[in-house]
DNA sequence: CCTCGTCGCTAAACTGATTTAGCAGAGCAT
DNA sequence: ATGCTCTGCTAAATCAGTTTAGCGACGAGG
C-alpha cells in the first residue's frame, strides 16, 4: 500500500529548501522567519507532488496518532452500536481523526488483547464503550492516558457521556398526563436486578425515578407495575396478557423499552384492542423497529449519534462536566392518543 | 498514552546484548546464529520489563502496520453492519491485526477524505464494504493495495464476499415444496429496479432465479407475484392486503426479505389469519426481528459474521477463488407449515 | 604458519517525519 | 574596525524499531 510515496525529503528537494523550512511552512509554524517567497515554493511543490505526510513517522516523533481506540464490551455488534459509532466517525472526522474499533466481547482475555493492541498503536486516547447504559471496572491499562466512558460510569470518576433517561421519564409521564391520562396508567418492565444493580443497568431505575416524580406531582399514582426477568418482546407480551386479565384495564401503558412494546403490541392485537383508541402505549429507546409497527410507536429516543459525538469531543476538546447527560428526545408518534371513553381532544403534537 | 514505554533499548541493555540481537530474537529470526541463551535472556527481559514493540517505529522501517481499513458507504452504523464488522474483528484478531473503520456516507468529498486518511496511515489492506450486497465503483486510489470487498463487486473483478442469494432461493423455495405447498405460492418483492439494476441491488435477482428455478424443477407455477417500491414493512403490508382481497388465497408468502414479512404480518393478524395454520411466511435475511415475531419467523439468513471473517481472510491469507460466496443457512423457525386444510404432515424440522 | 570458514554477535544505516541548535550574512551603532 | 542584533535558513539529533554489513575469535585443513 503507497510504496513510493512522496516524502517531505521530496518535496524540500523540489522546493529549493531544507526538509527543516518544508516541514515547518507545511505545519504553519509560527515564529519561523521563512520569506513569504519560500513558503510559496514549499506549498507548490507539496501541490505539485500530491504530498501526504506519513502518519507513523510524524507520531514517532510527536507521540500524537490522530487515532482514536473505540472500545466496546460488545456494542460494535448490536443494533445499538451503529448511531455511537457513527457519531464518534463524524465528530472524529470533523477534528481529522480516526478510528480503530475493538470490541472485547465481555471477555477479560480479548480485554486485555484488546488494550495491548491500541497501545501498541500509541492511539491518542480511548473511548469506552458499553451496549447497555451502566457502571463498569475500567481496565487499569487505558488509565495511562485520556479515556471517556460512553454510555457508561465507573468507580473513577472518570468523563463520561450518559443518555438522560431521569428526563425522559419525565418526558414519557408528562406526554401521557398531557393526553388526559390518570389513574389508569399501567408501567411494564420492572426489575429488581436492574433497578439495584449499577453494574447491570442505570437506565431502569433512572426512568423509573422519572416517571414517579412527574405522576407523583400530578396527584398521580401508577394503576400496576409488572415484573419482567428481561426486557424482550417476549415479556411484555406475557405481561401485557397478564394485565388485560385484571379487572380494570388501563388507558395506558408505559414499556420501560421498545422491545417491551413490541410485545405489548402483539398482545394488544391479539386480544383485538386498538392502539391508542383503546390504549395507549409509550416507551423507551426507539428502536428501529419502532417505526414499523402500526400504529408507529412514540417513545423516548436514545440519542446514539449525539453521544457517540459528545465523546469524541470530550475526548479532544476536553471541557464540559463530567457527566455529560445527553437528551432523549421524544419521537411523537401515533401510539398515543387520549384515555379510552374520554371526551378529551388530543393536543397538537 | 503511553509516555514511558519500555523499548527495545532497554531490553537489549538488561539482556546483555545489542539491540540487533533483542530484535532479532523477539521476531523469531530464523538462521541468525544467536546462542540459546542469548534467546533466554532476551526473552526474560522482555518479559520482565513487559516490553510491547512500538507499532509506529516497526512500521516506518517494514511498511507494516498490522492494521486493515474497513471502508463502507454506510454499513457501519445499520443493523445489518454489525455481524460484518464483528466477523471481521474476530478474523482480525487471530491474525493480530486491527481494524480501522470510516465512513463514506455515499459522499464523494469524504470518501476521498477517508482514503487519504487511511492511506496516510499505511494500513496494510483495505476491505470496501457495501450495505446492500451491488455491484460498485471503486476508487482508484485504493488499488494500489490489496483490497477485498465485501457485500459488493465491481468491474475490475477484485476479490469479493458475497452471499449466496441465489442458493438461498432455492433453499426457501425447497423448503415450501418439502412441506407440500405447491400451486398457491405468492411471492412479495419483485422489483424492476433492483432486478435489473447491479447497482442497486445483487439480491434480488439471484434470490428470484433461485426460487423461480427451484419450482420449475418441480412443474410448480407462483401463484402470483407482487410488486413492490421498497422492501419496507409497509409495502409488505400493502401487498399482502393486496394478495388477501384476491379470490385465490395462497398457501404460503415468499417474501424478499424480512421488513416485507414484518408487514406482511401486519396484514395477516389483522385479517385473522393464523401463521402458519392459514398461511405460511418465509423470507430471507434474518433481521433480529425475525425472531420477535409471533410465530418465530422462517427465514433465510444473510451471514454478516461469516462474510466479515471472510473478507479478512481473502485479504490477509489470499487464495481462495475471487467471488466468494458464503452461504445463507435457513432458519427453521415456526412460520412454515403444511398448506391450510391440508392432511398432509410436516417434515421434521 | 597461514588461510579459510563458521560462530556469535554488534555497529551503523535506514525508515520519514519533527525539533533543537546554530550558522552566515546584512544592517546598524559605536 | 568591532561588536551586536536580526533575518533567513539548515545540519543534525531524535523517535523506536529493522536490516545490512561485517568484526573478532576459534578451529580445521593444507
Amino acid at each position: 500500500m503507497g510504496r513510493n510515496r512522496v516524502t517531505l525529503a521530496d518535496v524540500a528537494k523540489r522546493a529549493g529548501l531544507s526538509k527543516t523550512a518544508a516541514s515547518m511552512v507545511l505545519n504553519g509554524r509560527e515564529g519561523t522567519r521563512l520569506s513569504a517567497e519560500a513558503h510559496q515554493r514549499v506549498f507548490a511543490a507539496a501541490e505539485e507532488l500530491g504530498y501526504r505526510p506519513n502518519v507513523a513517522a510524524r507520531s514517532l516523533r510527536t507521540r500524537k496518532t490522530a487515532t482514536i481506540a473505540f472500545v466496546s464490551d460488545i456494542v460494535a455488534t448490536t443494533r445499538f452500536a451503529g448511531g455511537l459509532i457513527r457519531g464518534a466517525l463524524d465528530a472524529a472526522r470533523e477534528r481529522d481523526h480516526v478510528l480503530l474499533i475493538t470490541e472485547t466481547q465481555g471477555d477479560a482475555a480479548f480485554e486485555q488483547y484488546a488494550i495491548e493492541a491500541i497501545l501498541d498503536r500509541q492511539v491518542d486516547g480511548v473511548i469506552y464503550a458499553a451496549m447497555a447504559t451502566r457502571r463498569l471496572a475500567v481496565p487499569p491499562a487505558i488509565l495511562s492516558g485520556p479515556v471517556v466512558l460512553l454510555n457508561a460510569t465507573s468507580a473513577e470518576k472518570l468523563p463520561c457521556v450518559l443518555p438522560d433517561d431521569e428526563r425522559a421519564g419525565v418526558t414519557v409521564a408528562e406526554t401521557l398526563l398531557g393526553h388526559g391520562h390518570r389513574d389508569r396508567i399501567a408501567l411494564i418492565g420492572r426489575n429488581r436486578q436492574k433497578e439495584r444493580d449499577p453494574e447491570i443497568s442505570l437506565a431502569a431505575e433512572a426512568r423509573l425515578r422519572g416517571i414517579r416524580a412527574t405522576l407523583a406531582a400530578a396527584g398521580v399514582k401508577l394503576l400496576s407495575e409488572t415484573f419482567c426477568p428481561e426486557w424482550l418482546p417476549e415479556h411484555g407480551y406475557t405481561a401485557t396478557r397478564a394485565l388485560l386479565g385484571r379487572p380494570e384495564r388501563p388507558t395506558a401503558i408505559i414499556c420501560m423499552n421498545d422491545r417491551l412494546a413490541f410485545g405489548a403490541y402483539q398482545a394488544l392485537g391479539e386480544a383485538g384492542l386498538t392502539i391508542p383508541n383503546d390504549i395507549s402505549v409509550i416507551s423507551f429507546d426507539d428502536d428501529p423497529t419502532a417505526s414499523w409497527l402500526r400504529p408507529r410507536l412514540s417513545t423516548a429516543a436514545l440519542p446514539h449519534e449525539q453521544m457517540g459525538r459528545r465523546a469524541v469531543e470530550l475526548l479532544l476538546d476536553g471541557e464540559a462536566e463530567s457527566p455529560s447527560f445527553v437528551p432523549m428526545p421524544l419521537r411523537r408518534r401515533r401510539s398515543v392518543g387520549p384515555p379510552a371513553g374520554s371526551p378529551w381532544v388530543a393536543p397538537h403534537d
